[in-house]
Formats: structure tokens, C-alpha cells, sequence
DNA sequence: CTGATAGTTGAAGTCAACTTCAAGTCAAGG
DNA sequence: CCTTGACTTGAAGTTGACTTCAACTATCAG
């Protein structure tokens, strides 16, 4: 055990529940900070912890590192997440929140409704429209935001 | 234009939506078969096109291609799904997309109840909580279905 | 001082669902 | 017959968020 109030990546992981080399990937993408001993150790500051929470609450809810960077980078100073910072960007993910439950409602009422038509029409069929390609009105236009979305590959 | 009722991969692309490179790659899944000309170019039977409604349509639902081959090998016969199919499948899948509503929703609500209270603590936060790490009982423990959570890279 | 345990690095691997590429071959209208 | 556009293949690339590896090095309890 170290007697200073730095903590080594091990105990980081241990308490945050991410993987050393996860809190590695994270520093080199920035989005946490550590300082380093004589022989080159990360010791984290006891703040990382919350920073580290924030980062998984804003995965929970679906963001991307990236927008978590962009987040944690519209923080002045760069500072860990204080209680004001949290409840404002809590807020636009209430939003986001509500939206994909928005769009995972109307895709299964969509579904309710074509159940038993079997219809499966590429034309027509909300379910089959490949999107936007076919339908210039009507449903199937963006079924689901992109995030829901099964990655494409691309 | 051909005047046979065979397609070539062109044709099936435009009609389905779906790239060449795409249906290519489902022939090697296993999940669409065509027979080929002399000169070894691909032929699709126009029922393809079914069977790509299909595919396309559990890919919007959410299932993966390994779950969408699982659903198509289901059918007896390997046939192009029915109408029955159809009303039979998309009967879970209906329950699978309850399922997710209900998580983000969920999710959502512990956040409204959480937005000002900043705490965020890696103990109790439902948010910040790596999934069931430290939560023996009560929230976080959870808190989305496998395909909701952002990949983790294993 | 020593041995166990924990830490270091850069490079490469993983997963899903494709796409892109290079280098050629086929089909069909004129 | 010829040209043009569509098609063929296997291999490698893409994306995001990491993990795994090999080969060392540091820290610290005893």
C-alpha cells in the first residue's frame, strides 16, 4: 500500500472497475491524466475517480469517447466534472435518451402493425425499406437513429 | 437486360438496396444463394429479393447476422420466409425491442432522478456503476441489454 | 537484498459487417 | 468482332474501443 494519496493504475481499475489498459487507452486519447514516479509508474490524482465515473455514465447512456472528450473538454480548466457540469450534461442526454426510445417505440408499433400483413414489400414495408432509398414519403424514412443503428462497416 | 427471370448481382443490388460487395459477402454467410452462368457470374432467383426484405428488415430490429442465419435456418427447408415465418419471428422480435425500450427508459428515469444530485459516486450512481462490480442489490445492476452497451472491444 | 507482484512500452490483434482494391474476365448491343 | 460496362476473385482495409502480447523494469514487504 502507498502512504502519499496517489493511486497506482491497479488500484484505478480496482475502484473505477475499468481495465489497466483501458485507463492506459484513455490517457492516450487524454481523456484522463496521470502523473509518474522516478521509474515511470502512472500514480493517479484521487479526482481521476470521478472523472472516470463521468466517463462511464456517459457511455451507459450511449455517447462515444469522442463525445465524451468533446464533453469533458467543454469544461473550463479541463477540471474533473464538478456537480453543476454533471446536471447540465445530464440533461442533453435525457434528450438523446428520450429520443432513441422515441425511435425504438415507433419501430416496434411499425412492427405491431405489419405483423400478420407479411407483406415485407422492399417498396412499402417500413421494415424492409432499405433507408430512405425507396421511400420518398411515408414510413421506413430514418426507422432509427444512428446509434441504434448496427454498425455498417464503414 | 436479361430476358430470363434470373437476376444478376446488379440488378438484385438496386432492387434490395443492398451493395454488391454486400450480397457478395451474404453468399459467403451463408445467408443468400445464387447459381451461377457458364462464365461464372452469380444468377438470383427472384426470391432473393424476399429473403433480403427479411434480412434487411431484422437488421433494422437489431439482430446481428449470426442471429438473422439462426432465424433463417429455423424455416424448414431453408425456404424463403412465409408470411407465417414472418408473423412467427417478428413476434420476438417485438418483445426484444419492448425489452430495449423498457432498459432505455429505465435508464432515462434514474437519470432524471439523478440530474442534481451530481454525485456520481462509483459506489451507489446507477450511471457511473460498472455493471454489477460493485452493486450486489438495487440499481445499476444491468443496465442495458448486451446490444444497447457500446462495444467494448473483446 | 531479494523475490513476488505490479507496472512499463509499442505493436499487433479482436469483433462485426462490410468495403475497397487490383487485376483481370464475361455479356451483350451495335 | 469489338467495345463498354458489369462482373469475378482473394486479400486487405475500415471503425471504435479496447485487449493481448512479449520483453522488460519498478516497487515494496520481509
Amino acid at each position: 500500500m502507498l502512504t502519499t494519496d496517489l493511486l497506482t493504475v491497479g488500484e484505478v481499475a480496482h475502484r473505477s472497475g475499468f481495465a489497466p489498459s483501458a485507463l492506459r487507452f484513455y490517457e492516450r486519447q487524454g481523456l484522463v491524466h496521470a502523473t509518474r514516479t522516478s521509474g515511470g509508474q502512472r500514480r493517479y490524482e484521487r479526482n481521476v475517480l470521478r472523472r472516470l465515473a463521468f466517463i462511464r455514465a456517459a457511455r451507459n447512456v450511449g455517447l462515444t469517447l469522442d463525445e465524451v472528450a468533446a464533453a469533458l473538454d467543454t469544461l473550463p480548466d479541463k477540471r474533473t466534472p464538478t456537480k453543476e457540469d454533471w446536471s447540465r450534461l445530464s440533461r442533453t442526454w435525457r434528450q438523446r435518451l428520450t429520443d432513441e426510445i422515441a425511435a425504438l417505440t415507433r419501430l416496434r408499433d411499425g412492427l405491431e402493425s405489419c405483423i400478420g400483413c407479411g407483406c415485407l414489400s422492399l417498396r412499402s414495408c417500413a421494415f424492409s425499406n432499405p433507408q430512405d432509398h425507396f421511400a420518398q414519403t411515408g414510413p421506413g424514412a430514418a426507422l432509427l437513429p444512428e446509434r441504434l443503428r448496427q454498425p455498417t462497416g464503414r
